[in-house]
DNA sequence: AAGCTGGACAACCGCAGATTC
DNA sequence: CGAATCTGCGGTTGTCCAGCT
């Protein structure tokens, strides 16, 4: 071969293109529960038929939970570009100077708005306006800002939402809570600006157990108070070895195995709940969760 | 209503530097 | 010390979607 380098994987033996939602748990939970010391071994040791530089970037750019997501503030923004000045297209440089922003959602920033915006001289607090004139764009980010469908349910505002897959992704994973249409309705209405509210009742810790519970504080206006906490272990923690068993990680138990042998032949099957004793998401869980993104 | 166009953004690719053996 | 391997970075591409014709 000569000059150059192996490539980091066989691509034919990878999944690539958008990820699903039982991937990003898979990668979420595994790192949650192992870290990430090595990203090449961690697809294989978490089940994922993945890249392990597409699972770094994954997790980098969208299932951190520290990762902010929706408009970029105009400090923000006069801060990219003044450091761009500075140090060019350093944008993971840049990215270290703005928590939470990762360097690629500054670089498409960039190269979506404030290049051209730099180019034209528009002032910077003539973004809002503009962007509100720009087709889609504002749309997209007010969304997810604010409560954005997307990042409902998918760790972190992936595209695996998209109007098709609602069919799919959530369809798997709603479909037993109050039925999917009920569901569509709901992310139809987000577009009223209004919070995105789920029709069942949660553990409210579970977002964060499932994230790991040192990553997400208590929402400030959680409905659950803490001397709840320990009571609500148990059912948490029936609802995470659920979880695990439905997405193969758990280490064994004869009678999951044999539930998610049951489901095996279909992976669309997975999550479902009708067979599911588990706690499930609050309103309120799930508004702050989203809130979050 | 259907097709086209351009914006936005997630994901991929390949290189370079760092680290390990 | 050099080769092999891993990780991170920046550039680029692919896909989706809203608005326009």
């Amino acid at each position: 071969m000569g000059k150059g380098r192996a490539p980091c994987c066989d691509k034919t033996k990878v999944k690539r293109g958008p990820w699903s939602y039982e991937e990003d748990l898979k990668l979420t939970s595994f790192i949650n529960k192992y870290g990430h010391e090595n990203w090449r071994s961690l697809p294989e040791q978490a089940g994922l038929l993945r890249c392990g530089k597409s699972c770094r970037l994954r997790w980098i750019n969208y299932l951190r939970p520290d990762v902010k997501r929706g408009n970029f503030s105009v400090e923000e923004e006069e801060t990219i570009i003044k450091l761009y000045q500075s140090i060019g297209s350093k944008w993971s440089k840049i990215a270290s100077k703005l928590p939470g922003r990762t360097d690629n959602e500054i670089k498409n920033v960039w190269h979506t708005h404030l290049k051209k915006r730099l180019s034209s001289n528009t002032p910077l607090n003539a973004n809002h306006g503009e962007a509100a004139a720009t087709k889609g764009s504002l749309k997209r980010e007010e969304t997810s800002q604010e409560s954005s469908p997307n990042a409902s349910m998918s760790f972190g505002g992936s595209n695996i939402l998209r109007k098709e897959d609602k069919g799919v992704e959530l369809g798997k994973t709603f479909e037993y809570l109050q039925g999917y249409n009920d569901f569509t309705r709901m992310l139809e209405e987000v577009d009223e600006r209004e919070l995105l509210e789920i029709p069942f009742d949660v553990d409210p810790n579970i977002w964060s157990f499932i994230n790991g519970s040192e990553s997400f504080q208590q929402p400030e206006n959680s409905l659950a108070p803490m001397a709840h906490q320990d009571s609500q272990e148990d059912e948490v923690g029936k609802w995470f070895k659920h979880l695990e068993s439905e997405l193969g990680l758990e280490e064994n138990d004869g009678q999951q195995q044999q539930h998610s042998d049951a489901n095996k032949d279909s992976s669309s099957s997975s999550l479902r709940a009708r067979d599911t004793p588990l706690m499930k998401p609050s309103r309120t869980q799930i508004t702050d969760y989203t809130r979050r993104m």
